[in-house]
Parts: C-alpha cells; sequence; structure tokens
DNA sequence: CGTTTCCCTTGATTCACATCAAGGCCATAA
DNA sequence: TTATGGCCTTGATGTGAATCAAGGGAAACG
C-alpha cells in the first residue's frame, strides 16, 4: 500500500547514509515544528512508522512534478525546495520556498496530481509521508487529523498573504517580506534571524515575488546603500531589522 | 458544543423562512457539488444533523470577520460572498468570490481565528458546518475526511493560479480569466456559461485582480469594443468565448 | 420630490517597474 | 592557461497601469 521513494528510483537507491537510518520523528529536532508536533509519544511512533527516508535529494533534482500522480506529502529534514508552476506560455511562478520542517505536496491531494513541482535548492533530505496511511492514521488520532487540517490552513493564509503582497506592494515591500519571512522561520528553528545565506538564486526570488531578475538586485543595492541590509552575493545580514519591518509594512 | 449562528444574533433570529426549513443536504440541489457529494445517503443525513441553517444574510452583512473566533466553516446555499483581508494600511484585498455550493472558511482552522472576513454581496442563504462536529464525523466516515481534505486542497491550487495571475498576466488576461471562472462556476450549476450578472462592483473585481477600477473599467470597454463581451452594467454576455481564451491564456 | 451617494466610465498625465543592453565575477571545463 | 556559462549588477529607455480629474447614471434617502 505504501510506496518507499527508495524503491521508485534506480536498483541500489535503497541505500541512504548509516546516519539517515537513525532519524526518527522521535529524536528529530524539528519534531516540534513538523507534523508531530501535538503528539504524543506513543502517536509519534504510529506515525513514525508510516514515514519513509530516503537517499537525500540533490541540487536540483525534482521531488515531484507537475502532473505526477499524488501520493505522498513531503516533511522537509533538511535543505531548500522550490515549489513552481509552470504556465502555459512556459513561464515559470515559483509559489513557494519550504524550509526544514515545513510540509509541501498538499496541492496534489484535490485532484490527485500534483499541481505544482518541487525542485531542491541544494542537498535535501526529506521525509516522505503516503497520503493513504497518513488519512488512516489521521481517523485514529484526532489530534493528527486536526493538525493536519491546521497544515493545510495555514497554507492557504500565506497563499493569501502572498496574494496581497502581489497585489498591493512595491517591489520593496515585497523583497522585505520575504527576508522577513525568512528570518521568522529561521528563528523557528534557532537559527540567526539577522544572518543567513539564500538558498534561493535573485531568478527565483524575482519569480517568486513578480518581479524581474533586474528590479530585485536593484532593491538589494538599495537596501544597501541604506544600511538595512549587508548583501554579499547570497550572504544577508540584516543590520536593521526595524528599517526592514517598516519597509514592509508601511510601504510606498 | 455546537453553536446555533441564530443564537449568536439578536433575539427571535431564529426564525427563518419556512421554505428554509425544508432544506437539506439530501434533496439540496447543489449535494453534487458540495460537501456531501461522495457521501452514502445514510452518511449525509449525518453530515445533514450538524448543520444549521439560518436566516438569510443581507447584502452586505458579514458572515464573520478577521480575527473572531473560528468555529465552522459555511456552504454558500444561494446569493455570492467575498472574502477579504485587510491590510495593515487599512485598504483592502478581496481574496475570493464564494457562489452556491462553494466552502468557505476554511483559512480560519489554523490559528482558531478567521484569517479573513467574508461579507454578502447580495441576500445569501448559507448552511454552517461547525468544525467541531465535522471533524468527529470526519474521523468516523473516510470518505467526507478525504472530500474535505480535497476541498482544503482545491482553496491552495486556486490560490495559486490567483498568484500566477497576479504575478505573471496584464490586465485584460486577469479580467478574462476571472470571466472564465465565473462562467465555468456556473456551468458546474446548469446555468447559462454566456450570460449572467456579475454579484460585485468593478472596485472588488479590480481588488480581486490586484487593478485600479479605472483599468478593469477599461478592459471592459476594450472586450465590448472586440465584441467579445456585451457590456450592460453588471449584465454580461460573453459573444465569443474562443477570443476570451485566447485573451486569458496567450495574453500579453 | 429633489438630494445625496455610490458606482461606473473616459481622458490626460505620471511613474514604477519591465525591457534592453552591457559588463563583472566566479566556477567548471578544455 | 583560456574558454564557457551561470548568476548578479548597473545603466538607459520604454510602457502598462496607476493616479488625477471630471462627469454621468442609477439607486438610496430625507
Amino acid at each position: 500500500m505504501t510506496i518507499h521513494l527508495a524503491e521508485t528510483g534506480e536498483p541500489g537507491s535503497l541505500k541512504a547514509c548509516a546516519h539517515d537510518y537513525q532519524v526518527n520523528c522521535g529524536n528529530c529536532r524539528l519534531n516540534s515544528i513538523c507534523l508531530p508536533l501535538a503528539l504524543e509519544s506513543d502517536d509519534i511512533q504510529l506515525l513514525d512508522d508510516i514515514i519513509q527516508r530516503s537517499k537525500p535529494l540533490q541540487k536540483s533534482q525534482h521531488l515531484y512534478r507537475e502532473g505526477d500522480d499524488f501520493q505522498s506529502v513531503f516533511a522537509v529534514r533538511s535543505g531548500t525546495l522550490k515549489a513552481y508552476k509552470t504556465t502555459d506560455d512556459g513561464r515559470e511562478q515559483v509559489t513557494g520556498f519550504y524550509f526544514p520542517g515545513e510540509i509541501l505536496g498538499m496541492d496534489g491531494i484535490s485532484n490527485n496530481t500534483h499541481a505544482s513541482s518541487a525542485k531542491a535548492l541544494e542537498t535535501a533530505a526529506i521525509c516522505e509521508i503516503p497520503f493513504s496511511s497518513l488519512e488512516k492514521l489521521s481517523s485514529l488520532m484526532p489530534n493528527l487529523q486536526r493538525h493536519f487540517f491546521q497544515l493545510m490552513s495555514r497554507e492557504i493564509t500565506e497563499d493569501q498573504q502572498l496574494i496581497t503582497l502581489l497585489s498591493k506592494n512595491s517591489a520593496d515591500e515585497r523583497v522585505a517580506a520575504l527576508l522577513l519571512s525568512i528570518s521568522t522561520r529561521n528563528a523557528r528553528r534557532k537559527l540567526s534571524s539577522t544572518q543567513f545565506r539564500l538558498p534561493m538564486s535573485r531568478v527565483d526570488i524575482g519569480n517568486y515575488l513578480g518581479l524581474t531578475v533586474e528590479t530585485v538586485s536593484r532593491v538589494f543595492s538599495r537596501m544597501q546603500k541604506m544600511e538595512i541590509l549587508r548583501v554579499d552575493n547570497k550572504e544577508i545580514e540584516i543590520l536593521d531589522i526595524q528599517g526592514l519591518q517598516n519597509m514592509a509594512n508601511l510601504g510606498s
């Protein structure tokens, strides 16, 4: 019933580094922000039993592609992914970036087909959660059902935030909002909220925010000149988080 | 445990027109596109038991407001609603229009707080579905659980469509896409896909599509000149659906 | 009934961002 | 070592939609 990611690949792909085999939901340092959140430890064990952990995805490899059969949702254990759709005229629309502890693939549930593609922006370890198993488990564990409803709902509210951003905000505001979002998500994982490396290219950022590369680059330069950021290629240091927040909120 | 909409209003609001009391999921003509979809008739009865039907909402009345406690999701039985958020600087972002048979309010699940407001664009009859009851029922009825997951997932994919539209498409393309969406949803309800009355104002359309009223108005005029539409205030007739599709897809 | 208010349309002007163009930096390959 | 290609930055120019401005029609209200 459940599908092993590894088995769908080339023979031999069942191998994963020994270290990976030791990972489980109970000891995963992300379990407080990931799917196991709000579960009792017995229940975590049951959840853990349905989760498949396969070898890491290399940079630019796909986790799934638009149109693939939907079988599973995925949790990011390490690395970063982007989700994107290809428009009728062949351009790409990035719909989200996914950091460790975050769940992706839920847009495939409605049609039993992935509605977007997901690609690793850097080497990424992934937990695969077969959806049919998750459904059964959800029926048995009200907390899990509730939590998964909440995760989907959060995806909706985040999409709505992006809609508002795209519809109402200037280039400066959009970039500021993205940086703050990344900063917040880093903090959730106990990483620095002011210094980090952007895993995505300027093209991806532009694509996500509805801007061209050139505009994104100019905004970075401008923020640097205003001493809000220090930018060194993908390395970012937020020098003035209050200034960044002003830029994101009040705007124009 | 469950909350009666009517009881939260002023005394006497329990009254509803006699005709309303006769409505149930089993005989509702929308049950093939609404929540009962895919349920056995016994199960429909159980679902029906938890659903609250209260007196209709008048035009411009709120069903819920951003920040309200989340208790229920809602199905539209008749009329149309818009969902919207208010941005920090007080402007409004319309995040969706909801027609009969469609479900709204799911964005409130993640925080137990409604993330947007919902307002009737015209007199609207609503079915209230207390979420805690829906959760319990979902645990018992795998089909219902599945269907509700699918509904939420559809909301996600639709938001992603809108994101792409806002990010990549011209004013003409955006308006064309909205008209086609309304046309399709009308067809689902066995209404004309080429002649209809827009329930929302130009302001709302602009607000939804990230355009100003003036631009929306100009697009309508342009489409009329091109003989793609006949526009008489809110009455729309699509004269050339192929032309409209071209405008929406290929665009630019 | 007239008045107010909302909603829609059209025109003139402005502006933020796209587009076009070029060059720099860094990594990988030959 | 020099190529090659990806990614980023900066400058010059163009343009689609926003903004500003005005007027008309229909519904709501006293």
